[in-house]
DNA sequence: CTGAAAGCGCTAACAG
DNA sequence: CTGTTAGCGCTTTCAG
């Protein structure tokens, strides 16, 4: 059996009480006595028994990052900033449980005696009933990357609409007026503020489009393919667009180069998030990166706070986005440059 | 407060003794009784109290993943594959929690208590200390990736020497004869393994290469930079290269460029690992896959049998790489070809 | 088949 | 500053 703190108390001829103070470094404890006691631990290699701290105590000292899904396949990048983020700010105060919200059948076993405190990290409104569940049950939680509606929660977001900006403003800085826009997933509010960066760019530089510029999709491969085919079709072909999402961009990338035009050279693609492939494709994507790193690092700082001093901010929060420029935009020359 | 065995135990008319045995299902109770008590249980939605059931019964469930570190960057996939390969064999019976091993400045809270059992996907040597740490503390204890040595642990890696002999194979097949490798980090194990896949393959094919084929490396990109250069001086220039994994191969393609020579119309290039940039980098490599999430899967169910039946296999599993194929090879016409 | 009693290792009133 | 005592919620002898 392991060393336990009666055995610590015998040694030093106390009460385990008093080790137990002596341990936690309780300012009752007569220093000198606590010393001792601290050495006699060590030497014995004592180490606490956390179950038993648990029951009486009523934490767990766990803390459950969980994704909406671990089986989606676009999700590495994310897992890995994620944990990486979370695990660099509670060190080895509490234990990390990753897991994806569609590995349980029911949440029975999720609940204030099992986890401290609940990171979601959001990819989908699929994971709302977990959302509301961990609510109702007065779970701490914070939700990242997501826009929560619907119930009051600690809510930390990429700031969707000022990276959209700063993508759309590139493209006209590099001398683009036709710029079109291939839409994120109906409903989504990322997809709106997407859209209000895209939006409110043009405005403030006065650039007007063409009717028939905005095409609708669905945050994916397909519709961004589907929805370029459509944009080429139009009368005045644009030269540049910007697609809601990375995923969307590899699609409009297909439809382009499958009709023998070039990206950039004939039509200038951008997309949005930053795809651990997004560097990679061929040309590389010039896109907005989100700070999940940072998100998570500052979502577990939060819920610390929450858990141990009770400090809540239940509001939203915007993370900033950051422009990454690649080679998917060319520059145009202007009319009356030439 | 939650409610307890004791809530249940009030309202059925019985102990709480009867209860928890009525919960788990032990065959000592009537059946009638059972039923009835399970009945109430979930009617008051009651959620056993793990942090109890762990100090009596001595078991966290919890189930350690630890990676070598979380800051290296080429993590992102493995840290992916092996959650979700490992998640989808514990489902909610444990937690999974991740970890960077260099996350400890000591191991003081891995210990028995802590944790019923250890997954290590082991990147490098570095994490031989705590290999060694938990086998002392005998800590059950599955080291999946890299080849362990000094200690008998379980052990689950890829069979890299019948992967480097297929993708030499596949050369040969394409018409390859002068085949050169570029070497991985001497006194690794898998640098020897592949090496003797190489030599096997060209063995049994009855290929001879010409002498200075045969470069030394340090699996990073660098050292496949530097050696690429090396044998691109060679007398005999080769027509394909064997990279001991997917950084020297990332390296030696930019060597290849920059004399403004073309994979693979001038030299073949393939690789070992299936890194994930390793499919979108231009052109595709061609490599050799470890089969993280199935060796993740299997690491989890040995483990498992270890922890509840005491069932130990304290030998090296070796498991089945894949050879992807993609664009970094060219077919060559034999001299009596044409 | 069921219950009484003990105890896992720890923390926290309470009393000195 | 230290010790006594009780109890967290659960499982497990041991008796019936």
């Amino acid at each position: 059996m392991s060393v336990t703190i009666k055995d610590i108390a015998k040694l030093a001829g106390v009460s385990h009480t008093t080790v137990s103070r002596a341990l936690n470094d309780s300012p009752l404890i007569n220093p000198e006595t606590k010393e001792r006691i601290q050495r006699i631990a060590s030497s014995l290699n004592y180490t606490p028994n956390f179950s038993a701290r648990s029951l009486v105590l009523d934490r767990s000292y766990n803390l459950g990052l969980f994704f909406s899904t671990l089986h989606s396949g676009t999700t590495a990048g994310f897992l890995y900033e994620a944990v990486k983020g979370v695990n660099d700010v509670i060190k080895d105060r509490y234990n990390l449980i990753v897991r994806g919200i569609d590995d349980y059948k029911d949440f029975h076993n999720i609940n204030r005696k099992s986890f401290d405190g609940l990171i979601v990290m959001s990819q989908s409104a699929s994971d709302q009933p977990f959302i509301e569940y961990a609510t109702e049950k007065e779970i701490p939680l914070i939700v990242l990357n997501r826009q929560v509606d619907g119930v009051q929660v600690m809510n930390l977001v990429p700031d969707d609409k000022s990276g959209a900006y700063r993508v759309v403003e590139y493209l006209i800085r590099q001398g683009h007026r036709r710029i079109a826009i291939l839409e994120g997933k109906p409903g989504f509010k990322s997809t709106q503020a997407r859209r209000e960066g895209y939006d409110e760019a043009l405005r403030d530089y006065g650039v007007q489009i063409p009717g028939g510029y905005s095409v609708p999709g669905e945050y994916d491969l397909e519709s961004g393919y589907a929805g370029m085919n459509r944009l080429l079709e139009h009368p005045v072909r644009p030269t540049a667009v910007f697609c809601s999402n990375d995923d969307m961009a590899l699609g409009a990338v297909k439809a382009i180069t499958q009709r023998r035009l070039k990206v950039p050279e004939d039509i200038s693609v951008v997309g949005f998030d930053d795809l651990l492939f997004s560097g990679f494709m061929t040309p590389a994507l010039t896109t907005v990166r989100r700070p999940i790193e940072a998100m998570s690092r500052e979502g577990a700082i939060r819920l610390l706070a929450f858990i141990e001093k009770k400090q809540v901010e239940k509001d939203t929060v915007y993370f900033h986005t950051e422009l990454v420029i690649r080679e998917s935009v060319t520059t145009i020359q202007e009319a009356n440059d030439q």
